[in-house]
DNA sequence: CTAAATGCAAACGATTTGCAGCCCC
DNA sequence: GGGGCTGCAAATCGTTTGCATTTAG
């Protein structure tokens, strides 16, 4: 009846250990490497396991940011994330003043809302400085055209809007 | 001085073309699977090639809405997604008149804002009302207190939140 | 003691890339 | 006819999994 044993690991203590009180946002692999100082053996399947069960616990939360990697986050109240494109920093946002997404409406169509992220990704104040200063000299990139073709290109062509 | 051709293949336009009036949302193989009929000796990464280029021409976009795999949507004017976590479906959201985010403050904070997205995630109207007819009948899987132990362990477990 | 959790390495799925040949311009 | 694009296959990357062994309870 009663539901399988949870035992309190070395291991699973100081993953989670690991994210108490950053803000960074890392990812298993930063986890592994941070870990790994205080356990060397830890392998990497077993930071995974654990966050994963941290995850399903409750105890953090998996973000997944429109990044090819996830990142875990130990704070649970609501917030969102903005994601610089240049240096990969992700910083918690605050929005609460502007962002009340009515679900009401949906709610109302039948929808069971579980959760919501929003994701603002653009230039940090840092990598926003740079990047202007590069555009300030930037050109454009022309592209010549083309020769014309067979009645069948010059369709498809037209069809991908290279061609009036 | 001029930039790199740019060619009108045959693949290209019916990649573009399989996606049109599309609002299934699919991913690269969906669209691979979909084209194959039409040009079997297609290939996927011509497939991911064609696509990664329609998202630089800003002809259709990538979608990352907290999945593994990148989905792909024709419709270029701003709206978000709901995805249930059930049967994986994603349906477009025009939630025009409940979400202002609000922007500004972090503008006025020095942040570059290229694009945002909203992911909801949930159950859909079908998959909401088999998952409430099982919820009715589910039960709460307790899990049994262990025996204790040492001092370090002890801690360990409190330190989880597995012991008071 | 016994079953949950680990370490290790192999397997996985989505995506990318190197290269020889093909085809658009 | 030259270079961009293709098909193919191998490589990459983050993550998962199988299994023998360790360890928490």
């Amino acid at each position: 009846m009663s539901g399988i044993q949870k035992r309190a690991t070395q291991q699973l203590a100081t993953v989670y250990k690991a994210l108490q009180g950053d803000h960074s946002h890392p990812s298993a692999g930063e986890i592994y490497q941070r870990v790994r100082q205080t356990l060397p053996r830890l392998s990497l399947g077993t930071v995974y396991r654990n966050l994963q069960r941290l995850v399903e616990e409750r105890k953090i939360r998996m973000l997944l940011l429109g990044e090819r990697v996830a990142r875990y986050d130990p704070v649970l109240a609501a917030h969102d994330h903005f994601i610089c494109q240049q240096c990969g920093r992700v910083e918690d946002l605050l929005l609460e003043q502007g962002h009340q997404v009515n679900l009401q409406p949906l709610i109302e169509r039948g929808f069971t809302v579980l959760t919501h992220s929003l994701a603002i990704h653009g230039l940090c104040q840092q990598c926003g400085q740079v990047q202007g200063r590069k555009n300030r000299t930037k050109r454009a990139q022309g592209s010549s055209m083309p020769k014309a073709g067979t009645a069948e290109l010059r369709e498809r062509r037209k069809s991908m809007g290279y061609e009036a």
